[in-house]
DNA sequence: GTGGTCCAATGGTCCAACCAATTCCTGCAT
DNA sequence: ATGCAGGAATTGGTTGGACCATTGGACCAC
Protein backbone atom coordinates (compact mmCIF):
# COMPACT_ATOMS: atom_id res chain seq x y z
CA UNK A 1 0.00 0.00 0.00
CA UNK A 2 1.12 3.90 -0.71
CA UNK A 3 1.93 5.41 2.47
CA UNK A 4 1.08 8.83 0.88
CA UNK A 5 -2.84 7.58 0.32
CA UNK A 6 -2.99 7.72 4.50
CA UNK A 7 -1.60 10.78 5.39
CA UNK A 8 -1.99 11.96 8.90
CA UNK A 9 -5.35 13.80 9.55
CA UNK A 10 -5.21 17.65 11.02
CA UNK A 11 -7.36 18.30 14.14
CA UNK A 12 -5.43 21.23 14.56
CA UNK A 13 -3.35 23.54 12.40
CA UNK A 14 -4.13 26.64 13.27
CA UNK A 15 -0.90 28.83 11.75
CA UNK A 16 -0.75 26.53 8.48
CA UNK A 17 -4.50 27.71 8.35
CA UNK A 18 -4.03 31.30 8.67
CA UNK A 19 -0.91 31.19 6.28
CA UNK A 20 -3.48 29.34 3.66
CA UNK A 21 -5.91 32.42 4.51
CA UNK A 22 -3.04 34.36 3.74
CA UNK A 23 -2.15 33.71 0.43
CA UNK A 24 -5.82 33.46 -0.61
CA UNK A 25 -5.75 37.18 0.52
CA UNK A 26 -2.45 37.96 -1.40
CA UNK A 27 -4.21 36.54 -4.53
CA UNK A 28 -7.35 37.95 -3.77
CA UNK A 29 -6.05 41.40 -3.45
CA UNK A 30 -3.27 40.60 -6.10
CA UNK A 31 -0.56 42.37 -4.20
CA UNK A 32 2.89 42.48 -5.59
CA UNK A 33 6.32 41.97 -3.86
CA UNK A 34 6.60 45.51 -2.05
CA UNK A 35 3.37 45.85 -0.72
CA UNK A 36 2.06 46.17 2.23
CA UNK A 37 -0.22 43.49 4.17
CA UNK A 38 -2.80 43.89 6.89
CA UNK A 39 -1.66 44.64 10.38
CA UNK A 40 -1.19 41.82 12.69
CA UNK A 41 -3.74 43.11 14.81
CA UNK A 42 -6.55 43.10 11.53
CA UNK A 43 -5.11 39.70 10.58
CA UNK A 44 -6.19 38.40 14.31
CA UNK A 45 -9.57 39.78 14.21
CA UNK A 46 -10.57 38.94 10.66
CA UNK A 47 -9.12 35.31 10.94
CA UNK A 48 -10.99 35.23 14.82
CA UNK A 49 -7.38 34.01 15.83
CA UNK A 50 -5.38 35.40 18.39
CA UNK A 51 -2.17 37.90 16.84
CA UNK A 52 -0.04 35.25 18.79
CA UNK A 53 -0.98 32.69 16.14
CA UNK A 54 -0.75 35.16 13.34
CA UNK A 55 2.49 35.91 14.16
CA UNK A 56 4.10 32.39 14.44
CA UNK A 57 2.23 32.13 10.90
CA UNK A 58 4.32 34.97 9.96
CA UNK A 59 7.10 34.41 11.87
CA UNK A 60 7.57 31.17 9.50
CA UNK A 61 6.62 33.64 6.15
CA UNK A 62 9.40 35.55 7.20
CA UNK A 63 12.10 32.50 7.90
CA UNK A 64 11.13 31.83 4.58
CA UNK A 65 11.90 34.97 3.30
CA UNK A 66 8.03 35.65 1.80
CA UNK A 67 7.89 38.64 3.78
CA UNK A 68 9.76 41.46 5.46
CA UNK A 69 8.62 42.67 9.19
CA UNK A 70 9.32 46.81 9.99
CA UNK A 71 8.60 47.87 13.40
CA UNK A 72 6.55 50.68 13.08
CA UNK A 73 5.70 50.39 10.37
CA UNK A 74 3.96 47.09 8.98
CA UNK A 75 4.86 43.88 7.10
CA UNK A 76 5.84 43.68 3.36
CA UNK A 77 5.28 41.33 0.76
CA UNK A 78 9.02 39.86 -0.23
CA UNK A 79 8.38 37.18 -2.96
CA UNK A 80 5.47 36.44 -5.05
CA UNK A 81 3.25 33.25 -3.36
CA UNK A 82 1.23 30.29 -4.69
CA UNK A 83 -0.83 27.87 -2.95
CA UNK A 84 1.15 25.27 -3.96
CA UNK A 85 4.68 26.53 -3.05
CA UNK A 86 7.22 24.14 -1.98
CA UNK A 87 9.81 24.96 0.51
CA UNK A 88 13.23 23.65 0.64
CA UNK A 89 14.99 25.33 3.49
CA UNK A 90 19.05 24.58 3.40
CA UNK A 91 21.14 24.54 6.34
CA UNK A 92 24.81 24.54 5.33
CA UNK A 93 27.01 23.97 8.41
CA UNK A 94 30.12 26.60 7.07
CA UNK A 95 32.33 28.70 8.51
CA UNK A 96 34.18 32.01 7.34
CA UNK A 97 37.37 30.21 6.19
CA UNK A 98 39.17 28.99 3.26
CA UNK A 99 37.72 25.92 3.04
CA UNK A 100 33.85 27.02 3.15
CA UNK A 101 34.33 29.99 0.60
CA UNK A 102 35.92 28.04 -1.53
CA UNK A 103 32.93 25.03 -1.39
CA UNK A 104 30.71 28.10 -1.75
CA UNK A 105 32.69 29.28 -4.80
CA UNK A 106 32.16 25.90 -6.30
CA UNK A 107 28.48 26.04 -5.97
CA UNK A 108 28.56 29.10 -7.63
CA UNK A 109 30.86 27.69 -10.26
CA UNK A 110 28.26 24.67 -11.45
CA UNK A 111 25.51 26.91 -11.16
CA UNK A 112 27.07 29.96 -12.96
CA UNK A 113 27.60 28.08 -15.79
CA UNK A 114 24.35 26.65 -16.19
CA UNK A 115 22.93 29.89 -16.03
CA UNK A 116 24.48 31.01 -18.53
CA UNK A 117 24.13 28.37 -20.84
CA UNK A 118 20.28 28.49 -20.11
CA UNK A 119 20.76 32.26 -20.77
CA UNK A 120 22.26 32.08 -24.03
CA UNK A 121 19.70 29.50 -25.18
CA UNK A 122 16.70 31.35 -24.13
CA UNK A 123 17.36 35.28 -23.83
CA UNK A 124 15.50 37.43 -26.57
CA UNK A 125 16.89 40.00 -28.12
CA UNK A 126 15.47 42.49 -25.06
CA UNK A 127 17.15 40.86 -22.87
CA UNK A 128 20.20 40.70 -24.30
CA UNK A 129 20.16 44.34 -24.42
CA UNK A 130 19.36 45.00 -20.70
CA UNK A 131 22.10 42.40 -20.38
CA UNK A 132 24.28 44.85 -22.12
CA UNK A 133 23.17 47.73 -20.40
CA UNK A 134 24.61 46.14 -17.17
CA UNK A 135 27.57 45.32 -18.64
CA UNK A 136 28.35 48.66 -19.77
CA UNK A 137 27.48 50.21 -16.31
CA UNK A 138 29.88 47.38 -14.93
CA UNK A 139 32.47 48.58 -17.35
CA UNK A 140 32.38 52.01 -16.56
CA UNK A 141 32.47 51.46 -12.91
CA UNK A 142 35.66 49.37 -13.30
CA UNK A 143 37.09 52.30 -14.91
CA UNK A 144 36.30 54.67 -13.18
CA UNK A 145 37.15 53.45 -9.40
CA UNK A 146 40.13 51.35 -10.92
CA UNK A 147 38.85 48.04 -9.61
CA UNK A 148 35.81 45.35 -9.73
CA UNK A 149 32.56 46.81 -7.54
CA UNK A 150 30.30 44.44 -5.89
CA UNK A 151 27.50 46.43 -6.25
CA UNK A 152 27.37 46.49 -10.10
CA UNK A 153 29.54 43.17 -10.75
CA UNK A 154 26.01 41.54 -8.64
CA UNK A 155 23.78 43.34 -10.76
CA UNK A 156 25.25 41.90 -14.15
CA UNK A 157 25.05 38.01 -13.12
CA UNK A 158 21.86 38.66 -11.66
CA UNK A 159 20.16 39.26 -15.35
CA UNK A 160 21.94 36.61 -16.35
CA UNK A 161 20.25 33.94 -13.67
CA UNK A 162 16.85 36.32 -14.71
CA UNK A 163 17.07 35.36 -17.90
CA UNK A 164 17.94 31.86 -18.04
CA UNK A 165 14.00 31.51 -16.89
CA UNK A 166 15.11 29.95 -13.70
CA UNK A 167 14.03 31.51 -10.63
CA UNK A 168 16.06 29.01 -8.24
CA UNK A 169 19.89 29.67 -9.88
CA UNK A 170 19.07 33.58 -8.18
CA UNK A 171 17.61 32.34 -5.17
CA UNK A 172 20.47 29.69 -4.27
CA UNK A 173 23.57 31.94 -5.34
CA UNK A 174 21.65 35.08 -3.82
CA UNK A 175 22.13 33.37 -0.46
CA UNK A 176 25.80 32.40 -0.71
CA UNK A 177 26.31 36.08 -2.29
CA UNK A 178 25.24 37.15 1.30
CA UNK A 179 27.58 35.05 3.13
CA UNK A 180 30.38 36.30 0.71
CA UNK A 181 29.69 39.76 0.85
CA UNK A 182 31.61 41.00 3.80
CA UNK A 183 34.36 39.47 2.20
CA UNK A 184 34.11 40.53 -1.21
CA UNK A 185 35.65 44.04 -0.61
CA UNK A 186 38.84 42.66 0.29
CA UNK A 187 38.75 39.32 0.57
CA UNK A 188 42.19 38.01 2.71
CA UNK A 189 43.41 40.63 1.88
CA UNK A 190 44.31 40.64 -1.96
CA UNK A 191 44.17 44.06 -3.13
CA UNK A 192 42.88 43.39 -6.75
CA UNK A 193 40.50 40.85 -5.69
CA UNK A 194 38.12 40.39 -9.01
CA UNK A 195 40.78 42.11 -11.65
CA UNK A 196 41.29 38.91 -13.52
CA UNK A 197 37.39 38.10 -13.72
CA UNK A 198 37.01 41.53 -15.40
CA UNK A 199 37.49 40.46 -19.16
CA UNK A 200 34.96 37.83 -18.66
CA UNK A 201 31.81 39.14 -18.36
CA UNK A 202 32.17 40.90 -21.72
CA UNK A 203 33.05 37.24 -23.72
CA UNK A 204 30.42 35.94 -21.38
CA UNK A 205 28.12 38.75 -22.75
CA UNK A 206 29.14 37.95 -25.98
CA UNK A 207 28.84 34.36 -25.89
CA UNK A 208 25.06 34.81 -25.07
CA UNK A 209 24.71 37.47 -27.90
CA UNK A 210 25.68 34.60 -29.78
CA UNK A 211 23.11 32.07 -28.74
CA UNK A 212 26.26 29.77 -27.80
CA UNK A 213 25.63 27.73 -24.90
CA UNK A 214 28.63 25.55 -24.82
CA UNK A 215 30.83 28.95 -25.27
CA UNK A 216 28.82 31.26 -22.68
CA UNK A 217 29.03 27.90 -20.49
CA UNK A 218 32.60 27.71 -21.26
CA UNK A 219 34.04 31.68 -20.29
CA UNK A 220 31.62 31.11 -16.97
CA UNK A 221 33.78 28.33 -16.05
CA UNK A 222 36.81 30.69 -16.97
CA UNK A 223 35.60 33.88 -14.50
CA UNK A 224 35.02 31.56 -12.02
CA UNK A 225 38.64 29.52 -12.25
CA UNK A 226 40.17 33.85 -11.94
CA UNK A 227 38.27 34.02 -8.42
CA UNK A 228 39.39 30.91 -7.34
CA UNK A 229 42.49 31.89 -8.07
CA UNK A 230 42.32 35.05 -6.49
CA UNK A 231 41.22 32.96 -3.25
CA UNK A 232 44.06 30.50 -3.18
CA UNK A 233 46.54 33.51 -3.81
CA UNK A 234 45.03 34.93 -0.65
CA UNK A 235 45.26 32.29 1.24
CA UNK A 236 48.53 31.42 0.38
CA UNK A 237 49.61 34.98 1.16
CA UNK A 238 47.97 34.46 4.47
CA UNK A 239 49.24 31.62 5.43
CA UNK A 240 52.91 32.82 4.47
CA UNK A 241 52.32 35.87 6.53
CA UNK A 242 51.19 33.52 9.83
CA UNK A 243 54.60 32.35 9.68
CA UNK A 244 56.58 35.24 10.39
CA UNK B 1 31.63 57.18 0.05
CA UNK B 2 31.17 53.42 0.59
CA UNK B 3 27.50 52.63 1.65
CA UNK B 4 29.11 49.71 3.96
CA UNK B 5 30.46 52.44 6.33
CA UNK B 6 27.79 53.15 7.91
CA UNK B 7 25.46 49.76 8.14
CA UNK B 8 22.28 49.74 10.07
CA UNK B 9 22.66 49.49 13.97
CA UNK B 10 21.33 46.64 15.69
CA UNK B 11 19.42 47.77 18.97
CA UNK B 12 16.91 44.79 19.96
CA UNK B 13 17.33 41.44 18.53
CA UNK B 14 15.78 39.25 21.18
CA UNK B 15 14.88 36.18 19.29
CA UNK B 16 18.38 36.22 17.51
CA UNK B 17 20.04 36.48 20.95
CA UNK B 18 17.47 33.34 22.03
CA UNK B 19 18.74 31.49 18.95
CA UNK B 20 22.88 32.22 19.71
CA UNK B 21 22.10 31.10 23.37
CA UNK B 22 20.60 27.86 22.51
CA UNK B 23 23.47 27.11 19.75
CA UNK B 24 25.82 27.52 22.48
CA UNK B 25 24.10 25.42 24.81
CA UNK B 26 23.42 22.41 22.20
CA UNK B 27 26.91 22.44 21.80
CA UNK B 28 27.90 22.35 25.76
CA UNK B 29 25.86 20.00 26.55
CA UNK B 30 26.81 17.87 23.28
CA UNK B 31 23.30 17.08 22.04
CA UNK B 32 22.75 14.94 18.75
CA UNK B 33 20.08 15.06 16.58
CA UNK B 34 17.09 12.94 18.21
CA UNK B 35 17.61 14.22 21.33
CA UNK B 36 14.87 16.70 23.90
CA UNK B 37 15.96 19.93 24.19
CA UNK B 38 14.76 22.32 27.36
CA UNK B 39 11.09 22.93 27.69
CA UNK B 40 9.74 25.99 26.38
CA UNK B 41 8.99 27.19 29.83
CA UNK B 42 12.43 26.54 31.35
CA UNK B 43 14.53 28.38 28.14
CA UNK B 44 12.27 31.69 28.84
CA UNK B 45 13.29 30.96 32.77
CA UNK B 46 16.97 30.40 31.93
CA UNK B 47 17.36 33.30 29.60
CA UNK B 48 15.19 35.54 31.20
CA UNK B 49 12.71 36.18 28.09
CA UNK B 50 9.00 35.23 27.38
CA UNK B 51 8.09 32.03 26.79
CA UNK B 52 6.52 34.06 23.59
CA UNK B 53 10.18 34.53 22.34
CA UNK B 54 11.23 31.18 22.74
CA UNK B 55 8.28 30.10 20.92
CA UNK B 56 9.10 32.85 17.79
CA UNK B 57 12.62 31.83 18.03
CA UNK B 58 12.11 27.84 17.91
CA UNK B 59 9.32 28.35 15.45
CA UNK B 60 11.95 29.72 12.70
CA UNK B 61 14.31 26.94 13.53
CA UNK B 62 11.42 24.83 13.07
CA UNK B 63 10.62 26.35 9.59
CA UNK B 64 14.78 25.52 8.71
CA UNK B 65 13.85 21.79 9.91
CA UNK B 66 16.20 21.99 12.89
CA UNK B 67 14.00 21.23 15.52
CA UNK B 68 10.75 19.32 15.52
CA UNK B 69 7.90 20.27 18.09
CA UNK B 70 5.99 17.61 19.26
CA UNK B 71 2.89 19.01 21.66
CA UNK B 72 3.03 16.91 25.32
CA UNK B 73 6.10 15.44 24.19
CA UNK B 74 8.55 18.25 23.83
CA UNK B 75 10.98 19.98 21.47
CA UNK B 76 13.53 17.36 20.18
CA UNK B 77 16.35 18.37 17.74
CA UNK B 78 16.61 17.17 14.29
CA UNK B 79 19.79 18.14 12.77
CA UNK B 80 23.04 19.21 13.93
CA UNK B 81 23.89 22.92 14.46
CA UNK B 82 26.79 25.34 14.66
CA UNK B 83 27.29 28.82 15.25
CA UNK B 84 27.84 29.91 11.54
CA UNK B 85 25.45 28.04 10.10
CA UNK B 86 24.12 29.68 6.47
CA UNK B 87 20.35 29.12 6.00
CA UNK B 88 19.14 28.93 2.73
CA UNK B 89 15.43 28.47 2.20
CA UNK B 90 14.09 28.01 -1.31
CA UNK B 91 10.47 28.39 -2.59
CA UNK B 92 9.58 27.15 -5.62
CA UNK B 93 6.36 28.67 -7.24
CA UNK B 94 4.38 25.70 -8.48
CA UNK B 95 4.02 22.47 -7.02
CA UNK B 96 4.24 18.76 -8.70
CA UNK B 97 4.20 20.70 -12.27
CA UNK B 98 6.34 20.21 -15.30
CA UNK B 99 8.06 23.60 -14.72
CA UNK B 100 8.99 22.89 -10.94
CA UNK B 101 10.07 19.80 -11.84
CA UNK B 102 12.53 21.17 -14.74
CA UNK B 103 13.47 24.02 -12.68
CA UNK B 104 14.70 21.41 -10.59
CA UNK B 105 16.47 19.55 -12.91
CA UNK B 106 18.66 22.01 -14.41
CA UNK B 107 19.92 22.50 -11.21
CA UNK B 108 20.55 19.36 -10.46
CA UNK B 109 22.26 18.97 -14.16
CA UNK B 110 24.20 22.46 -13.47
CA UNK B 111 25.69 20.64 -9.93
CA UNK B 112 25.71 17.14 -11.46
CA UNK B 113 28.15 18.38 -13.88
CA UNK B 114 30.52 20.40 -11.57
CA UNK B 115 30.17 17.64 -9.13
CA UNK B 116 31.52 15.09 -11.67
CA UNK B 117 34.28 17.35 -13.04
CA UNK B 118 35.60 17.66 -9.64
CA UNK B 119 35.30 14.10 -8.72
CA UNK B 120 37.79 13.55 -11.55
CA UNK B 121 40.15 15.50 -10.44
CA UNK B 122 40.32 14.46 -6.86
CA UNK B 123 39.54 10.66 -6.90
CA UNK B 124 41.83 8.56 -5.54
CA UNK B 125 41.86 4.84 -6.41
CA UNK B 126 40.16 3.92 -3.76
CA UNK B 127 37.43 6.50 -4.48
CA UNK B 128 37.47 4.84 -8.13
CA UNK B 129 36.93 1.46 -6.78
CA UNK B 130 34.09 2.39 -4.64
CA UNK B 131 32.37 4.24 -7.31
CA UNK B 132 32.91 1.09 -9.66
CA UNK B 133 31.44 -0.90 -7.36
CA UNK B 134 28.25 1.46 -7.09
CA UNK B 135 27.92 1.26 -10.67
CA UNK B 136 28.65 -2.30 -11.25
CA UNK B 137 25.65 -3.07 -8.47
CA UNK B 138 23.54 -0.49 -9.83
CA UNK B 139 23.84 -1.88 -13.35
CA UNK B 140 22.85 -5.00 -11.92
CA UNK B 141 19.97 -4.00 -10.96
CA UNK B 142 19.18 -2.37 -14.20
CA UNK B 143 19.68 -5.78 -15.51
CA UNK B 144 17.63 -7.83 -13.11
CA UNK B 145 14.69 -6.00 -12.37
CA UNK B 146 14.64 -4.65 -16.45
CA UNK B 147 14.47 -0.54 -15.41
CA UNK B 148 16.27 2.08 -13.40
CA UNK B 149 16.33 1.73 -10.14
CA UNK B 150 15.91 5.19 -8.31
CA UNK B 151 17.66 3.46 -5.13
CA UNK B 152 20.79 2.20 -6.73
CA UNK B 153 20.89 5.11 -8.98
CA UNK B 154 20.78 7.42 -6.20
CA UNK B 155 24.06 5.90 -4.16
CA UNK B 156 25.76 5.77 -7.38
CA UNK B 157 25.55 9.66 -8.09
CA UNK B 158 25.79 10.43 -3.91
CA UNK B 159 29.19 8.09 -4.25
CA UNK B 160 30.37 10.96 -7.08
CA UNK B 161 29.14 13.94 -4.43
CA UNK B 162 30.66 12.73 -1.68
CA UNK B 163 34.48 12.31 -3.73
CA UNK B 164 34.29 15.60 -5.28
CA UNK B 165 35.40 16.74 -1.66
CA UNK B 166 32.70 19.51 -1.24
CA UNK B 167 29.55 18.42 0.82
CA UNK B 168 27.04 21.00 -0.03
CA UNK B 169 26.69 19.39 -3.51
CA UNK B 170 25.33 16.03 -1.80
CA UNK B 171 23.33 18.53 0.82
CA UNK B 172 21.33 20.43 -2.05
CA UNK B 173 20.89 17.44 -4.33
CA UNK B 174 19.64 15.90 -1.13
CA UNK B 175 17.09 17.89 -0.29
CA UNK B 176 15.64 18.10 -4.04
CA UNK B 177 15.54 14.24 -4.43
CA UNK B 178 13.33 14.16 -1.20
CA UNK B 179 11.43 16.29 -2.24
CA UNK B 180 10.35 14.85 -5.92
CA UNK B 181 11.45 11.04 -4.61
CA UNK B 182 7.45 10.06 -5.12
CA UNK B 183 7.47 11.65 -8.66
CA UNK B 184 11.37 9.72 -9.20
CA UNK B 185 9.26 6.17 -9.81
CA UNK B 186 6.75 6.68 -12.70
CA UNK B 187 6.96 10.82 -13.15
CA UNK B 188 3.61 11.74 -15.74
CA UNK B 189 3.27 7.92 -16.72
CA UNK B 190 6.30 7.55 -18.75
CA UNK B 191 7.36 3.42 -17.95
CA UNK B 192 10.37 3.68 -19.02
CA UNK B 193 11.22 6.72 -17.51
CA UNK B 194 15.17 6.76 -16.97
CA UNK B 195 16.11 4.44 -19.46
CA UNK B 196 17.95 6.73 -21.71
CA UNK B 197 20.03 7.99 -19.04
CA UNK B 198 21.29 4.23 -18.02
CA UNK B 199 24.63 4.00 -20.84
CA UNK B 200 25.78 7.40 -19.51
CA UNK B 201 26.17 6.51 -15.71
CA UNK B 202 29.21 4.00 -17.53
CA UNK B 203 30.36 6.94 -19.41
CA UNK B 204 30.81 9.53 -16.98
CA UNK B 205 32.87 6.32 -14.29
CA UNK B 206 35.04 5.90 -16.91
CA UNK B 207 35.93 9.73 -17.64
CA UNK B 208 36.27 9.97 -14.11
CA UNK B 209 38.91 6.59 -14.04
CA UNK B 210 40.56 8.71 -16.83
CA UNK B 211 40.81 11.25 -14.25
CA UNK B 212 38.98 13.78 -17.02
CA UNK B 213 36.94 16.41 -15.58
CA UNK B 214 36.12 18.07 -19.33
CA UNK B 215 35.00 14.49 -20.44
CA UNK B 216 33.09 13.91 -16.79
CA UNK B 217 31.29 17.13 -16.81
CA UNK B 218 30.21 16.57 -20.76
CA UNK B 219 28.95 12.89 -19.45
CA UNK B 220 27.10 14.18 -17.34
CA UNK B 221 25.44 16.78 -18.87
CA UNK B 222 24.32 14.28 -21.75
CA UNK B 223 22.53 12.40 -18.51
CA UNK B 224 20.76 14.67 -17.49
CA UNK B 225 19.42 16.09 -20.89
CA UNK B 226 17.90 12.14 -21.34
CA UNK B 227 16.32 12.83 -18.33
CA UNK B 228 15.09 16.28 -19.38
CA UNK B 229 13.79 14.50 -22.98
CA UNK B 230 12.30 11.84 -21.08
CA UNK B 231 9.84 14.51 -18.93
CA UNK B 232 9.29 16.79 -22.51
CA UNK B 233 7.90 13.45 -23.49
CA UNK B 234 5.74 12.84 -20.36
CA UNK B 235 4.53 16.30 -20.50
CA UNK B 236 3.21 16.24 -23.92
CA UNK B 237 1.85 13.01 -23.73
CA UNK B 238 0.08 14.78 -20.97
CA UNK B 239 -0.76 17.70 -22.48
CA UNK B 240 -2.14 14.90 -25.56
CA UNK B 241 -4.07 12.78 -23.20
CA UNK B 242 -6.14 16.25 -21.48
CA UNK B 243 -7.30 17.60 -25.43
CA UNK B 244 -9.32 14.19 -25.83
C1' DG C 1 12.56 75.42 4.02
C1' DT C 2 14.57 73.50 8.48
C1' DG C 3 14.43 71.43 12.43
C1' DG C 4 11.76 69.98 16.49
C1' DT C 5 7.81 67.99 18.87
C1' DC C 6 4.00 65.35 19.30
C1' DC C 7 0.98 61.49 18.23
C1' DA C 8 -1.16 57.58 16.21
C1' DA C 9 -0.12 53.21 14.04
C1' DT C 10 2.55 48.96 14.08
C1' DG C 11 5.59 45.34 15.15
C1' DG C 12 8.14 43.36 19.52
C1' DT C 13 7.81 41.64 24.12
C1' DC C 14 5.74 40.23 28.22
C1' DC C 15 2.38 37.94 31.38
C1' DA C 16 -1.05 34.72 33.05
C1' DA C 17 -4.16 31.55 32.10
C1' DC C 18 -6.27 27.72 29.74
C1' DC C 19 -6.54 23.97 25.98
C1' DA C 20 -4.83 19.60 23.84
C1' DA C 21 -1.72 15.95 23.22
C1' DT C 22 1.55 13.02 25.41
C1' DT C 23 3.79 10.55 29.01
C1' DC C 24 4.09 8.30 33.08
C1' DC C 25 2.62 6.41 37.25
C1' DT C 26 -0.79 4.61 40.18
C1' DG C 27 -3.88 1.24 41.60
C1' DC C 28 -7.14 -2.19 40.59
C1' DA C 29 -8.52 -6.64 38.56
C1' DT C 30 -6.82 -10.85 37.05
C1' DA D 1 3.55 -10.61 39.24
C1' DT D 2 0.96 -9.01 35.14
C1' DG D 3 -1.71 -6.23 32.45
C1' DC D 4 -4.51 -2.60 31.78
C1' DA D 5 -7.70 1.29 32.65
C1' DG D 6 -7.52 5.85 34.36
C1' DG D 7 -5.93 9.88 36.17
C1' DA D 8 -2.16 13.25 37.19
C1' DA D 9 1.78 15.70 35.58
C1' DT D 10 4.27 17.46 31.72
C1' DT D 11 4.63 19.96 27.47
C1' DG D 12 3.65 22.34 23.32
C1' DG D 13 -0.50 25.27 21.30
C1' DT D 14 -3.66 29.14 21.83
C1' DT D 15 -5.83 33.02 23.83
C1' DG D 16 -6.45 37.86 25.44
C1' DG D 17 -4.68 41.78 27.18
C1' DA D 18 -1.16 44.92 28.36
C1' DC D 19 2.90 47.71 27.60
C1' DC D 20 7.34 48.99 25.05
C1' DA D 21 10.10 50.68 20.87
C1' DT D 22 10.15 52.24 16.40
C1' DT D 23 8.26 54.49 12.57
C1' DG D 24 6.27 58.04 9.86
C1' DG D 25 3.37 61.74 9.25
C1' DA D 26 1.15 66.09 10.99
C1' DC D 27 1.88 70.20 12.99
C1' DC D 28 4.44 74.10 14.66
C1' DA D 29 8.10 77.59 15.74
C1' DC D 30 11.94 79.71 13.72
Amino acid sequence: MDQNSLPPIQTTARDDAVLKALVGFVRAEALQPGERLPTERILAERLKVSRNTVREALTRWEGLGLVERRQGSGTYLKAAVSPDMLHMPLTLAGGNDFTSLMQTLEIRRALEAEAAALCAERASQADIAEIARKLDIMEQAFRTREGMSSEEDWEFHQAIYRVSGNPLFEQIIAAMHELFHRFWEHPLGVRDFGHASFPYHRTIYERIAARDPQGARAEALKLISTVEDDLKRGAAKLKLSSQT
